[in-house]
DNA sequence: CAAGTGATCCTAATGGCGTTAGGTTTTGTC
DNA sequence: GACAAAACCTAACGCCATTAGGATCACTTG
């Protein structure tokens, strides 16, 4: 029998696979050790319990998306970056419904995760820098921007937009909305 | 042994309680037999399984804020409308968050939590009417709002916002934004 | 008022999952 | 080539959801 050769990085890799495959509520050690050819107490070496996994899972999904959301928003400034901010907060949903579904069952409260998502936080703060804010005005707007991207991504990667119209019109409508008010706030240009 | 005399609104109850009390993941049918004074298996002559209890909590709190926005944003018009939804919207994720966090939990796909859903729609649209707004531009206008009002309740029923600065402030400025973009989209008045 | 009927509730039992305990085998090292 | 650490296994426990089938209560009907 040889070994698995399962390691920390690879449990979570499978967990990912799982919630893609089927959904946040499938991932269970069950189905993880299934997935990598191992009995499930075999994970417990590489990670404390479940909740760890999820935990793990959660900041996986931070990092990734700071990450993509970071390179979108480089080269540009202002508006423009607003928009690659929002373009691609929205492609990686779109792309991975369940794994972003994953993520808010999490305690922010853990330090892991609450770092993971402070990258994110960054990549808006960066984007904030162009118009000219900062302090109590930069985190103001950017819960704005948080709010308002993350409520219509959860929103569509949950399927609760029933209507036919059209996704791209009310999300670039979105956009125009929290550009806006980065503006309006924003200090002299 | 007298009967505890239970019904499907009594064990949706109970699912409440268990939720406000502990958490959306707390609730277990074990957790409501316990706090009914009923074996576990009972309950399964009042609900069909666990899944069919969450959607019923998921139908009755979207119920409960449709009647609470919409008795909110009785008697006013416009920007006082849509201000008086939002901060109803927020004062009852702050009074329910647990609640609020077992809502999207649920496929929207299934009808009846479609219909509640829906409920809370027609209270967004009646404001939007107020703007002139109908037909697709009502329907983008009201994902707008929808969308930031539960971004931002989602994350604060979250604990998502960690930093210190002041949440009042914050949404407010949520609130004029979305003000302006409703102003800005609107027909001509 | 007594008998019957249907619904409510129970205990018993099954299977899946998370988790712990303790043994075995593999891998890398001296 | 032996030894030590780690990865992996089987066995076992408890909790939960769910089903099956029996007992008991409450209401209706003759």
């Amino acid at each position: 029998m040889p070994r698995a050769g399962l390691s920390p990085g690879a449990v979570v890799d499978a967990a990912l696979a799982v919630i893609d495959e089927r959904g946040p509520e499938a991932l269970t050690l069950a189905a993880v050790a299934a997935r990598t050819g191992v009995a499930t107490p075999s994970l417990y070496v590489h990670v404390r319990n479940l909740a760890e996994l999820r935990r793990l899972v959660a900041q996986r999904v931070l990092t990734e998306m700071a990450e993509r959301l970071g390179a979108a928003v480089m080269g540009r400034g202002r508006d423009e970056a607003v928009a690659a901010l929002f373009h691609a907060w929205r492609a990686y949903v779109l792309a991975h419904p369940a794994r972003y579904a994953a993520v808010p069952a999490q305690p922010r409260t853990d330090p892991e995760v609450a770092a993971a998502a402070a990258g994110l936080m960054e990549v808006v703060l960066a984007v904030l820098r162009g118009y000219g804010l900062t302090g109590s005005d930069a985190i103001h707007a950017a819960r704005r921007l948080r709010a308002t991207a993350h409520g219509f991504a959860a929103l569509e990667a949950a399927g609760g937009f029933g209507l036919p119209e059209d996704l791209d019109t009310s999300y670039q409508q979105v956009i125009d909305m929290v550009v806006a008010s980065l503006r309006g706030t924003a200090a002299a240009t």
